[in-house]
DNA sequence: TGCGTTTTTGACAATCATTATCGTTCCCAC
DNA sequence: GTGGGAACGATAATGATTGTCAAAAACGCA
């Protein structure tokens, strides 16, 4: 027992991340920011990245998207539940939120008695830009 | 032009995954089900298996789900646009429909000037058998 | 500031689902 | 029945992600 002090460092690999994911715009692959990285010259190594991205994950701080047959993407995202409408072409990506289908979601899960209840929504499409 | 015959064949090999495909309950992978055609001694590769899933899937006869970190499983599923609601103990799914959500997700994409919408939505939780 | 302990790093190997190859098999229209 | 082309399947290749483990870096404390 006893928390013991969780002991989370503080290290330039994990700020050099952390930063980068700051000024990016949309999704990004691991391997998109350990080759943006490196060519600041920040020295860091792709399993650091891999490690720093998961943790911040199931910390929450960032987003994770899955796309079909590609790299998991990573976004930081403001903070609380919402979802995504990504451009299929460019990565474009406008956060959105939905009261109405996060309580639908609930309620079918729970008229089916289905309990600890999550979900995952995404909308594609192509954004004005890359239509034209 | 000229339409051509799409010159599909009829095989044993197809024959025997789509059967088995209509006698499952629920998700299952790629691996899975050749193990099962193996068992019942029909003599079908994995290769065979994999391209079969993938045309059935893109034929939309059957759906796939690509949980984190795990195979894509596969199911038959009945016609038209629906979703899934899926115990992540037991992979028991019930699908359900959504009007409203289709509805809501078109018109955000179009307040934001995307085409081509399309969403995936997945709902999961613990059935009722498997929380007890 | 110097030390000891513990975490973190990162080059490299391992994993493993999926895909590409390519010679053989066998549908099926004629 | 045949011929041409689609389908098969054993095998190798791919490629993102994870495991390994010795060396490096943090940091609480003296
Ligand atoms: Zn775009
Ligand atoms: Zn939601
Ligand atoms: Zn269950
Ligand atoms: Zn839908």
């Amino acid at each position: 027992m006893s928390e013991s002090g969780a002991a989370v460092r503080n290290t330039r690999q994990r700020s050099a991340v952390s930063a980068l994911l700051g000024e990016m715009e949309g999704f990004h692959s691991a391997q998109d920011l350990h080759a943006m990285l490196r060519q600041r010259g920040e020295r860091v190594g792709l399993t650091t990245v891999y490690r720093t991205l998961q943790a911040l994950a199931d910390a929450g701080e960032i987003d994770v998207m899955r796309p079909p047959g590609g790299e998991h993407l990573y976004r930081r995202c403001s903070e609380g539940h919402h979802h995504h409408l990504v451009c299929r072409a460019c990565g474009r990506t406008v956060e959105v939120a939905g009261p109405a289908v996060e309580s639908w979601a609930d309620r079918v899960a729970e008229q089916h008695g289905y309990a600890d209840v999550s979900h995952t929504l995404e909308i594609f499409g192509t954004c004005p830009d890359c239509a034209r």
